[in-house]
DNA sequence: AATGCCATGACCGCAGCCGCCATTCAGGCG
DNA sequence: CGCCTGAATGGCGGCTGCGGTCATGGCATT
């Protein structure tokens, strides 16, 4: 499955170069880190379109009505969507297409989580602007890019397991991931309801379809499976 | 509650010494671990009656046959707890007893959730002699001790929640505990019956005095806060 | 006798599964 | 072009069984 999703890359070279990406997204509900991304792009990458959007629901609805970028670079902390989310969801839209997780955070844990719902690589917010440039480059060639402090622990298996398990999460609706968000803070159906104004038996029926996708049987076991791969953080 | 419980500290002095610490425990399933932890006390320290035990319920067994050391070290990885466990069983029976932790995995998220537990101090598997009984001893002189490149991200309140919360799932009785690191790992309550041969009715009951002590009302709730305070790590 | 832990069965509401319908969008075809 | 169709998504109510509360009792320690 792994080797699919890579391989289904437009074969305009069987490597991809740093040159190919003309357009990029900046996800970041920070102006002030906004615009330092985007101007350094600019002057280091001579790119011309570099887009932005404050939230990933902006991102996604900017990405189904201008199309898709060449690249991604994703804020950790977003308004909207906390952790793993923003990664998961934007691989739903954009499977081909390298996504760069940045943020000021660099525990271990959430890097890997990070690495494993498909994130290309992982910068760090305060990083210099030669290593930033640095990073993104080795990233748009396919090269995949962690903080120099960060050993990968990967025990194959578990790491794989994950990834598979990424996807899965990727399979749902918006919908459903908003329900989901709810069921991992902790919320009863009727109140789910009530804050998605709708009728507890269609909350239900979408928790059995959450379920369903994730290989899950009791709503227990989907928050622990959101948890292990740090789908939403604490908020 | 807190200030009763600090207060309970015997009189002898108004500060503690190292000198005071004539007996300890020493929990961990590694032999060899234990035997080196045993000699280095006994050589750098001159104490006598060192104490060991590879598991938790075992020395929760041996303190209560044997009675209260003066200090106990604790492996974070025991065969029946991983994680905040251990301490938070530990100080319900030894409120006054410094609990030192030991590990080989310092991640932050981890020390501050054994802090948070009411751990005296948390120090590496790999530490210098010197480095290690120079920690000890500041540790049984009522100092917090934590490896270096920890910094506390002290939030104040969040902190002092979480201990709050580490005291609530102390005054956990050992079969609720049981029951509760069986609901952790996403079982259905007919399960957890089967696995500790008991009727479901009771495993219902235990649920609910688990809930009403830890404050929650489902029972996602419940697995939310255990995993907070990392009471359980992945098993 | 009193307290704390464990255990049980009966009761009730919610969680989870079923079948069904409305809307939207993409594509095939007269 | 209009129309149909099928797939995907969101939405609903009913049924069964599990999750959570209550009242009760046995057993050990104090």
């Amino acid at each position: 499955m792994t080797a699919a999703a890579i391989q289904a890359r437009p074969a305009t070279s069987a490597r991809p170069t740093a040159d190919q990406v003309r357009e990029i997204l900046i996800v970041d509900d920070h102006p002030l880190m906004c615009d330092a991304l985007a101007l350094t792009l600019k002057i280091s990458f001579g790119l011309k379109n570099v887009r932005t959007a404050r939230s990933l629901s902006a991102a996604v609805e900017q990405i189904r009505v201008q199309g898709a970028p060449d690249a991604v670079i994703l804020d950790l902390n977003l308004p909207d969507a906390r952790g793993a989310e923003g990664i998961v969801t934007l691989r739903r839209q954009l499977p081909d297409v390298p996504i760069t997780m940045i943020s000021a955070d660099l525990e271990g844990a959430m890097i890997s989580a990070a690495m494993a719902a498909g994130a290309q690589g992982y910068i760090s917010k305060s990083l210099s602007r030669e290593a930033l440039v640095d990073s993104l480059r080795r990233m748009w060639e396919g090269e995949h890019v962690t903080p120099e402090g960060y050993c990968p622990e990967e025990d194959g298996a578990e790491d794989q397991a994950r990834a598979e398990l990424a996807r899965r999460f990727a399979s749902l609706t918006p919908q459903q991931m908003n329900i989901l968000r709810l069921i991992c803070k902790g919320k009863a159906n009727k109140e789910i309801s009530y804050d998605l104004s709708i009728a507890e038996a269609t909350v239900k029926t979408h928790i059995t379809a959450i379920m369903s996708k994730i290989n899950a049987r009791r709503r227990t076991q989907a928050v622990l499976l959101a948890n292990s791969i740090r789908l939403f953080e604490a908020g």
